[in-house]
DNA sequence: GTGAAAGCGCTAACAT
DNA sequence: ATGTTAGCGCTTTCAC
């Protein structure tokens, strides 16, 4: 309803047209300015244009563009779940470069389910995404994502399967062997490995790393030291009291991930055996507890944000077609030094969380405002 | 290109019109069928509008629905950090309830920073998302988001100052009731309290359900018995250094949250006694790793996943204009009985990890596929 | 360097 | 019950 004094859309945004009119220009010019084309416009008009846009509070409307352009400047987001503990890192990592770089992204939960996945892969098509990140999706090959979508797309952490174009993965043989290093270094010679299950990419990696840097420092690989967990405590718990049982026990064990390392934590612990004293302990993952359980755990950091942000970098790339293909990349973590491999002496505080710190932070600024009552 | 033989748009998605041409209707009627609109239409066309739309493999571009519609189907979610720990669960609600809905979700994290939430809620404009959902913010009262944004908007577990209206919210009275029932149930009288800082609603009502239940049992509330704490693991430890040198301890212990409970378990541990057969404990948020720490915590669950759903119904009932307002809506949690609190006897495994649970069914019906090599 | 005009794919008046 | 048509807000040829 136009309201009597002839001034219309009081709560409706301002438009382009509006912008137009006001600075005196046409729409096309208009567009010309406010939408950053590298068409010539005078400096003169442009500032027209500019205070005009200014004046009105114009923000250019992106469903309006998106139709126009067929870029909608959004990227969709496969998870499996989001509750799985890499993902919430791996995906602050792919917004806050899609952020700077003024794109949005659109989470979908899988569920390792391929019909959910296609299902998400159709939904996305509908909402014209420019490119999609599968985050730890293993059913699918680029093939078939091509099949489904006609966008580019990226894996990121695929448990399986990882070295295909297209790729960004963690290094986990480079990881593995930080690991063993560290407690090589230390002088252990007997060092077990306690290791995931058969079929996963960071179980072979794993292996392969850990095989490498005992042939660096000249130790012998001794069949009995390595044994299959299934990444959970409980397994953990079972393989230390193997290996704790063995005639001449290792005086060192390496963790495939931070869960077990917990569970050689508690065997140990019940053997009547002090971690590090009496075993020196190197874990994999670097999760959120790793730093306030006791002792500590010395462990290999996942570089989840890197991935995360390298394959937005890497999709982006991939939409303003700048790359035609993206070779697989591989992302180092680096080991993180606490109490379970005795490498560190004295005084030592339980570390506060990860995810609080900067709460924290603005909190001791003052800035924290306490209701009233 | 339009190839030799006439068959244009081979790369190109089917629009609505192609449809209509298929069908042999106008684009109106084949709209009001593959839009659902509730305009009537005969069965006889619908199916044929609807086989058309089957055979073309027809997809609706919600992009340009959404320009003419004004409706976007997708809401924007404003998270303080996708690292912090209720976070995740909360979105993963949100987003189930939406996707049920046919609505996707933005998320943008902005990290106790006002500045970047007002940037944040501009971008959202910006895409004409439907609404928004405001998680852990506390920095914004309804007025402002509503002077910042013309979309109906829900806070979800608000930190402080929680009861407005438009907010979904943990019932932590009820939460503190159900410890300290359970301790007292269990035949403790004397029962420590740490609480969280002051100027959090979680410490204010937690407090408060702590002496409501203390009441209900006719227990003596003792000022010495509560001691303020962080939220993070040291001070738990702490605390509970100070209240096991008591002149007379407590003989059981609620924590305000399960990050506070583990400091009181090693500070336990490191006054040679045990948890739960000299201290009883319970903990607050049945985080990831209560159920794998020694002893597991008995804890109250925080109810994320609830809270996230039901913030996502309300939002779509406002955006429906099925409803004006939204009242304030307080979420129970319960009671998850661990090894901490002294009622559970026997046998007793560590947990699985809460987020790997379907990836470990999936993957136990021999759906996983393990590379070649 | 600037403007006029077409049109992206869809829905909703309005006509029939 | 169905069709015709205008137009959402923007970008982009194509003239000038």
């Amino acid at each position: 309803m136009p309201s009597s004094d002839g001034k219309e859309r009081e709560t409706m945004s301002t438009s382009l047209a509006d912008v137009a009119k006001a600075a005196g220009v046409s729409n096309a010019t208009a567009s010309r300015v406010l939408a950053n084309s590298d068409y010539p416009v005078t400096e003169e008009t442009r500032q027209k244009v500019l205070k005009a846009a200014e004046a009105l509070d114009y923000r250019p409307n992106l469903i309006a563009r998106g139709l126009r352009t067929e870029q909608t400047a959004c990227v969709g987001l496969i998870v499996e779940n989001i509750l799985s503990p890499f993902i919430p890192p791996i995906t602050r990592g792919i917004h806050d470069y899609l952020r700077q770089h003024d794109y949005s992204g659109i989470i979908i939960n899988a569920d390792w389910d391929p019909v959910a996945e296609t299902k998400a892969m159709a939904d996305l098509a509908r909402r014209h995404i420019d490119g999609v990140i599968l985050v730890e999706s293993y059913t699918r090959s680029s093939d078939e994502v091509a099949r489904l979508i006609d966008k580019p797309h990226i894996f990121v952490h695929r448990l399986f399967n990882s070295l295909n174009p297209y790729s960004v993965v963690p290094d986990d043989r480079h990881g593995a062997r930080l690991a063993v290093k560290h407690l090589a270094g230390l002088g252990h010679q007997r060092i077990a490995f306690i290791n995931g299950p058969a079929g996963w990419d960071a179980t072979i990696n794993r292996l392969a790393g850990y095989q490498d840097e005992l042939a660096a420092w000249n130790l012998p690989f001794d069949p009995t030291l390595v044994i299959r967990g299934d990444w959970e405590v409980q397994s953990g718990y079972s393989a230390a009291q193997q290996l704790l049982a063995l005639q001449s026990p290792p005086t060192a064990i390496f963790a495939a991930n931070d869960l077990m390392a917990l569970g050689v934590v508690y065997a140990a612990q019940g053997a009547g055996l002090r971690v590090p004293e009496d075993v020196a302990l190197v874990g994999y993952d670097n999760r959120d507890f790793s730093g306030f359980v006791r002792p500590a755990l010395t462990t290999v950091r996942m570089p989840c944000e890197e991935m995360g942000w390298i394959a937005a970098e890497s999709l982006l790339r991939l939409i303003n077609q700048e790359v035609a293909m993206i070779e697989p990349v591989l992302v180092k973590g680096e080991l993180v030094t606490r109490q379970s491999c005795g490498a560190i002496q004295g005084e030592w505080q339980f570390e506060p969380e990860q995810g609080s710190i900067i709460r924290r932070q603005y909190q001791e600024e003052g800035n924290l405002t306490a209701p009233a009552a």
